[in-house]
Order: structure tokens, then sequence, then C-alpha cells
DNA sequence: TAAGCGAACTTGTTCAAACAAGCTAGGCCC
DNA sequence: GGGCCTAGCTTGTTTGAACAAGTTCGCTTA
């Protein structure tokens, strides 16, 4: 049973991703749609604002509400899985284990896993494809306490973040991620079939549990031209930061 | 005057970022933080709505809201401004206009920017450094309704963002950014004193006025290394979206 | 005709109240 | 001691009301 707002928000995202609304176009008023839907003008502006912080609609005080866009945004688990993102995208996606160790924890993993340095972590290095090509290197440091459920997995399992939510009940809810481009050293090359320095898009990310409890911490490396990240800001909305050279715990 | 959830937020936002809650930590309650500022529940939870947009704080039903991180976001300005925010950073920024033209629209470009392909636009080639480095070549192509204004701008202009709100009343309210890596062209590597070929993060955004009237449609690169995008998510806000291959109107 | 004014409309902010739903911790029972 | 269960706390959802502030557009006036 989701919330009344909820699928107010949903509602109005179809008409706008159908093309009801016409982008530049002007959303009813929130006394029409409070009418229309029979709620109050307070459960309407729950709805709007969700659609205003996925970057639908912006809103001017004063003024009618205006569509910014037609494309609704992935959810975040489409987002943190990639045999997920790639399934609801309507693609073929692979992948396999091509090394796994546990290990001590360096300093920057520590401090992203907010462990203490040399306390145990599980380290995996897996190759994706999409379609059969060879697309993202992914270099995976998981926390001790995850370990065990990641080593039950097998070597081709295709979604992990399904795996691991099926069988040991991990929630993911948030993460934080640092985009760059780097140039492909002889491993990545290797194994993405490309040419040593040629570019790479190197998303960074450390994912934590709802209790804020990190769970891993990853370095992915796409193949130039296979994948483009995208996000939409507004004043009122601005979640894109940009920051001078590499993180500061460095590399 | 601002608002006073805003204020709340900001106080809140201090708070975090000076280190007062620590990551992980939890935050009062709702009904403690009305009784502290005198304010209902409801502006309460504006505020912290807030801080769980910009990706500072998560909250789970039942449970007290916990601090995730601790850097401030920027603010709008910065983030489409690259001398404002170099500032704002404690950079010293520079830049230059190497080539400016008026011609006719791309079939993309009158996409981007909701004209029809020939309709006039003004294409500028812009250098810009960082500590005296060049860091970043911007291809940008305006609207012609803002051409004129561009146009009397001088070629070394540090902040053309605050030289158009200043000189024309320009503002900007909306933007949309699509990242991905990119190998230097010949072009590139000659300004950017890279060898062809080496990396290239490339960010291309649409920016709008309040209006969604489309401003600016630009090819940023940067040189690898000199700049991170970041991004902070959650389940219940998702601002960013992994796409497969080239944007779909190509080039 | 063009500038200016104002009325009607629309979004923004805030309050108070009530119930739903999920979490935590302490107490109770075995 | 260990497991279960409930009472109380905390966040989520919704309503209704009122006023503030910005926009739009038609009408009036010079």
């Amino acid at each position: 049973m989701t919330a009344r707002y909820a699928r107010i928000a949903a509602e109005l995202r179809d008409a706008i991703t159908r093309g009801g609304y016409a982008v530049g176009a002007q959303l009813p008023s929130e006394a029409e749609l409070a009418a229309r839907f029979a709620v109050s003008r307070g459960t309407v502006r729950q709805a709007v604002a969700v659609l205003a912080a996925e970057g639908l609609v912006g809103s001017r005080q004063g003024a009618r509400r205006i569509v910014l866009g037609r494309e609704r945004s992935q959810s975040f688990a489409e987002l943190h899985s990639f045999a997920q993102w790639a399934r609801a995208a309507g693609h073929r996606a692979g992948g396999r284990v091509l090394a796994q160790r546990r290990r001590g924890a360096s300093a920057v993993e520590a401090a992203r896993l907010a462990l203490r340095p040399g306390e145990p972590v599980l380290s995996v290095l897996r190759l994706r494809s999409l379609e059969g090509e060879p697309v993202l290197l992914e270099r995976t440091v998981y926390a001790g306490w995850i370990a065990p459920a990641v080593e039950r997995l097998d070597a081709d399992c295709e979604s992990v973040t399904r795996a691991l939510h099926d069988g040991a009940g991990l929630v993911l809810a948030y993460g934080e991620h640092f985009i760059d481009a780097v140039a492909a050293g002889t491993e990545d090359a290797r194994l993405l079939a490309v040419r040593r320095g040629s570019p790479l898009l190197r998303q960074r990310r450390v994912t934590t549990t709802p209790e804020g409890r990190p769970v891993e911490w990853s370095d992915d490396r796409y193949r130039a031209g296979s994948v483009t990240f995208s996000i939409r800001n507004s004043v009122d909305a601005n979640p894109l930061v940009r920051q001078v050279g590499d993180l500061r715990p460095a590399r």
C-alpha cells in the first residue's frame, strides 16, 4: 500500500513520460490537481516535490509548474546493480569473477568502509559485459562482515546485489559516487580489450546499508563510449559536485 | 529574509559540517528540534528534507535520522560557473576565448536548445585554466537570443555566468548534464597540452532559464586528474542515471 | 499606441492535529 | 541466560487553514 502522494507522483510521471505534457508545457495548478485526485493541497505538493527532485518539472513562485524533461530516472537498485540496470534497459548483461581474496584493509579502504586499517576485507575483481562485449572492470572491496555471503556466490553470478539481498537479506540504501577519467593501465587494457592508455570512465563508489553501515568500496572502469552518466539539477536541487584533482585520501 | 526552514537547515548543515555531529551519529528527534527552534514539526521536516536531498542525512521510519556525510554540496551557480566554483574553492582561475562565430544550429544543437535547425547560434571556444595550468576546453553554443550579450563580453572575461547575470539580467535555473570519457582529439591535445588520445573527462550540458528556455549547450573537456564529479544518492533521492553508449541524438 | 496599474491566480511558508507504521529497549517468561 | 513481547518513541502521511510573495494578463490612462 503505497502512499497517496507517491501514487499521484507516479501518475503524473507517467503522463509526462508518455508525452501527455510536452517539454516546456505547464502542469495543472495545485488546486486543480487537488480537486482531480480528491486530496489536500499538501499532498499534491508532496507529489510534485518528488517530480521536482527527479528533475522532471521545475517551479517558480507565482507561475505554473513547467515540464523540464521526459526521461524517467532509474531506481536506486538499477544504478547500484549493473545486472539489474542492464535488464531494465533491455540489454543482455554478463559477468564473472576473475580474482577474489581476503586481505587487510588499506588506509583508504579503511576510511571509506569505516574500518580500522588492517581489518579483514574481501577484494574481488569482476569483468562485466554488455551484449557479449566486455565493458566494465570492477575492483570491489567488501567489508569483512559481509565477506562470507559474497564468497558463497557463484563466480558467474549475474546480479551480486540481488543475490546478497535474497541470500543475506542485505539492503543497500545510500551511495556516494566519484566520477572521473583515467587512462587504461596494463591490466585494464588486457581485460577490456582496449589499448593501454586509452580513456576509461572511472566511477568510484561507497555503498551503505539503511543504518549507514558501509558495505563496499568499488572502483569501476567503463570502456569509453559504452556508458554515459546523466544528472538533472536546479537551483533548488543540486546533487552534482565538482572537485579539484584527486580525492583527498588519494588514489 | 529567508524562510524559517531554510535557516534551520543552514544551522543544522553548519553543525554537521563543523563536526558537531559525527558521521553515523543520530540527529535530535523532530519533536526536539521543533521545541529548540520554536516551530512546528512540519517546518522541522522541511528543514531536514533539505539536508536529506543534499545527501547529508538519511532517515528510516521509526529510527532517528543519521548523519551520512560531512561535505556540503555546491550551489547551483558554483557548478555552472567555472570561475565562481574555482574562487569558492580557493583556486585561481583564468580563461580566454580562442574562437567565436555565428552560424546556423546543427540538428543536435537545435534539439538541445529548442530551436529549429539552421536558426542562428553563437559558437564559442574557450580555454580555462586553474592555477595557471590549462585544464578545461569549453565548446559552447549559445542560443541566438542571448548571443549579442555574449559578444559584448571581453575575450578574457573571467566569469561569463556572472557577466551575463549582471549585464543582461540572465538567470540560470536548470541544467542537464551528460558525463563520459573521451580520447583527446588533435585540437584538444594541442590546447590542453596533453598527448593525442589521452583520456579526458567530458561533461556535456544544457542550461536553461527559470522559464525553461534553453540558453547554452556546451561540451566541456577536462584534463584527466584535474577534476572529479561527486554525487550522493539514496533509495529516496536518486539523481544519477546511467545510460548506454552515446546520447541518442549522437555526435 | 504604449506605459502603468491592479485584480486574480499560483506557488511558497507555516501552523496544529491526528493517525499509521516502524524501531528500540526494557521487562517478563521459560 | 536467552528469547519473546510490548510500551513508548520516532518518523511517515494527510488534512485544513491562513497569509506571503511572485506572475500574468487585461484594463485604464496618458
